[in-house]
Formats: C-alpha cells, structure tokens, sequence
DNA sequence: AAAAAATTTAACCAATTGGTTAAACCTTTC
DNA sequence: GAAAGGTTTAACCAATTGGTTAAATTTTTT
C-alpha cells in the first residue's frame, strides 16, 4: 500500500509524528517502524542512528517553513502588510501543525547551538532589515520607536500562546473544539490589531 | 551539610531541578539522589516510584505560584491596576524560574486531565469573575468588548515567550545576558501598555 | 537470467533504567 | 539500653531500548 511513496520518505513522515508528539527522548525506533509499516533493522539501514534521523526530521521541520515565514518580514512592503501577512501565515501554519511550536521551543532549548549554524543567520538577516525599516518609520515619526526583538517577540507570542497552551485554554474557560477554532481566527485578526495600535499610538502611558 | 534541611524536602528539592531541566521522561531517579545527597535506595522509600515524585513536585510547582498570581486577577481592582500588577508578578517568576513555563506546558500537554480537577476550577472562577469585571466596563464604554481567553491569552503569551524563546532570541538578535535583562525588564513596562492601548482604543481596524 | 539493491525475519547484545532486597549501620526516642 | 526508624551499601532483577548481525527473500536493474 502506498507503494509509489519512497521508503525514506515515508520514514521521515512517520519519525516527524512520532517526534513532534513524544519529543525527542520519548520518541521509540520502534513505533516510528511501525508507523511507517516497516521494521527496524530497516529503518536503522536508511538512518543509522536515532540521532541522526531526528536531525534529518528538525532540520527539514526548520527548513521546509521558517524561510517562507520570515522571509514575509524581510519582503520591501509596509509594516501593516507585513504583519497582517505574518500572522496570517503564522497561525494557519500552526493550526496545520499544533505540536510544532512546542517541539521546536523544546528542541532548540535543548541544543542552542546547533541551530544556530544553519539558519540562524538568515533570521539574524531578516531581523537586521527589519530593524532598520522600523527605525525609519520611527524616524518619520509614523511609529514609535522599538527594537527589532520586542516587535517580534510581541506578534509571536500573541500567536503562539494560544497553541501550546491549548489543553490548559479549553477546559479552564470551558470552550469546545468549535469555540477553539473561532477563537484562532479571531486572532488573526486581533494580533494585528494590538500590535499596529501599540505601534502608532503617541500617547505616554499614564 | 545542611542537615536541618528534612531528607523529604532535599529530595523533593533536588527533584525539582531534574524534572524542570529534563523534563518527566528525561529525568534520571539516579541524577535526582545523587543531587539531593542521598542513594537511590532512599529515594524509593520516601517516593515509591518516579511517577508519585513527579506528581508531588509537579503540583506543588503549581500551587505554590498558581494561586497568588491568578490571585491577583480575581482582586477587587481596576482593570489597569490587576494588569500592571499580574504582568509584574508573572514576569519576575519566569526570571527566577526561567525553566518552569516550558515545564508546566509540557507536562500539561503530556497529561491535560490530571490537572484539570485540581486547580483548572479555581482559575475557572477566576476566569468568570474576571469576565464579568470586562462585560462591565465594556457596557460602561471604558474598554472595547472583549472575552477572558482573549485577553489573558494576549497578556501571558506577551510574558511568556520572551521566556521560553531565549534560547533563539539570544543568539538571532545577538543579545548579551545583561542586553536580555534589559529587554525582560522592558516587558514589565511595556506587555500593560501594549494590553491598554488595544482595549481602550476606540478605532475600528481600517 | 544474473547481479544488485531493497526488505524481512528473528535472534541477539550491551547499556540504561526503574525498582527491589536484605543486611548492616547510625541516630533518635522512650 | 532496647526499640524504632532513618540511612547506607551493594548486589540484583526485569523491562526497555538503541543498535547489530546474518541469512533468507523479494524487488529492481542491467
């Protein structure tokens, strides 16, 4: 069954489940064999090592979604397009994929430095041109000053905290999967919102 | 050393730090004595098993900051006040105890229902009181309409994630330790101003 | 059809790990 | 000083798990 799909492939579809829902210590060679309907002496033929098979799965995790991402903030467009893009992408994507955020966080967490090396820079990129629209905006007045880190700390965890904190969310305020899923769009259009009104707004606090 | 200090609480001590850095499945009871000074033969006869330790350490983790911070958003206050005062309690845990969030989200994801039953009531209550405190001032036209989960998801996820995300921030924006400090400390102010300008700001998005 | 590569089977190894046991040794309590 | 409980030591067990091996079988390539 499914037999056109390569064997690889479908290895690294079953190890990217198994991980994303167990982490990497909880993650067993087995159940991803199994999952992918072949055996582990096999699986350890196309990956020799546990180890090595999780970086594969991380890395195209990273690679097949944070350029695509980020590289909507590095674009020549203004800032109000930007960020309602982002996290239209942002939160569609997350919703496709509930357990990636938290994997990622925990991952990188655990190996810094790893990441680092391979697409750290191209973000560090993103994040230097970006910094610099914002100190022009800024400059011209039409936003108030802020650092590169803040504003996107600030869109990403209003994205983002909805999601990983789902099984805390749902039961505490009482919500179904329907009301879940209404309240995920809203964000989409709230997050814009109170980010771009932050932003202009003049008035000191207080 | 320090032998007024009970065995129990070495132990539930020591626990503690394993089970935040390591998490549940990573945890070694081996790595847990050795830290708390004891044998694993010991541990086993104050904790029977990994399962009753994690339990205890995990509930009192929670029990001992859940209530005095979600405390504060049941108060009798002003809007504001609860804001600036919610912000500062929580950010300065997540400093002292930078580990714990993404500890509590995980063991939270990894195991929804325990939880629930025992403190999701409480913060449920919260939840309510404060939801009628927004319904309030919204027919009062002192803030715009919003529900609890929007408002708290907003505030948290601006707190948390400049937290959990250190390991990436850190090295993409090129932050020393003390350029991080700064920028936590900056949330403190900023997360309540952010917050207040999106609920008091009259303007429908364009 | 022959050669090469992919896949299965099944047994096996070594290391780790949660947990146990039993005897001895301290320390405190009564 | 006897009894009781806390603590150590050290060996041990059973289960899990990452990884290996070798031979047999199937599929693909040439």
């Amino acid at each position: 069954m499914t037999k056109d799909v390569s064997t690889e492939r479908k290895i690294l579809e079953a190890a990217r489940e198994v991980f994303i829902q167990q982490g990497m210590v909880g993650a067993r060679m087995q159940e991803i064999a199994d999952k992918a309907g072949i055996n582990k002496a096999l699986l350890h033929y196309y990956f020799r090592s546990k180890d090595l098979l999780f970086e594969r799965v991380f890395m195209e995790t990273l690679q097949s979604n944070g350029p695509a991402l980020f590289g909507i903030l590095g674009k020549e467009m203004p800032l109000k397009e930007k960020l309602m893009q982002f996290v239209e992408h942002y939160v569609e994507l997350m919703k496709n994929n509930p357990f990636m955020p938290l994997f990622v966080i925990n991952e990188i967490s655990r190996n810094p430095e790893k990441l680092f090396g391979k697409i750290g820079s191209q973000v560090s990129q993103v994040a230097m041109g970006l910094g610099l629209q914002l100190k022009a905006e800024a400059a011209k007045g039409t936003i108030r000053p802020i650092e590169p880190v803040d504003l996107i700390s600030s869109i990403m965890g209003l994205c983002v905290f909805p999601v990983i904190a789902k099984p805390i969310l749902r039961p505490v305020f009482g919500l179904s999967e329907e009301d879940y899923n209404k309240f995920l769009e809203r964000r989409k259009k709230e997050v814009p919102v109170i980010i771009w009104n932050y932003l202009t707004d003049k008035s000191t606090n207080e």
